[in-house]
DNA sequence: ACTAGATGTAATATATAAATTGCATGTGCA
DNA sequence: TGCACATGCAATTTATATATTACATCTAGT
């Protein structure tokens, strides 16, 4: 699942473990999630795009490779 | 998680049974999406979205109650 | 060169999404 | 009336998202 999560995250100067902590998983689930490796539940997309103050559409939708 | 999957897939006059066959899962897991006691996946998710020609946020993002 | 912070990754355990099966109810139609 | 179809719902099983623990690499700062 590619998504937008990293580059976001990075404009916000964020950390994985602080993302994670914020949204209340663990750092290495926002790394494999970033990763595109996971296929994470609807309420985690959910609350990392309001952590990040994005859409699920920005996120996660139709994401250019 | 409130969700806006029900009331469009019926304007599309699509049963559970056809939308459930369409993004490979049962009819008892949109059921229960529908009803908001499951936490889909996002593949899931974006699978049902496309189905009824909609997007994440259209379904899934800020529902009212 | 050394250290601390950020990240990648892997193995195993746990929680839960989803499948499977089965039965009940309601509605439209012959 | 009776049948086919759509849906609700519950119990059990299976698949997989996520936690936990641990170790490795890389980079910035001292």
């Amino acid at each position: 699942m590619k998504n937008n999560v990293k580059i976001t995250r990075l404009k916000t100067s964020m950390t994985q473990e602080k993302l994670a902590r914020k949204v209340g998983v663990t750092r290495q689930t926002i790394g494999l999630i970033e990763k595109g490796e996971y296929n994470p539940s609807l309420q985690l997309c959910v609350a990392i795009a309001k952590e990040l103050n994005k859409t699920l559409d920005d996120l996660f939708w139709e994401v250019e490779v």
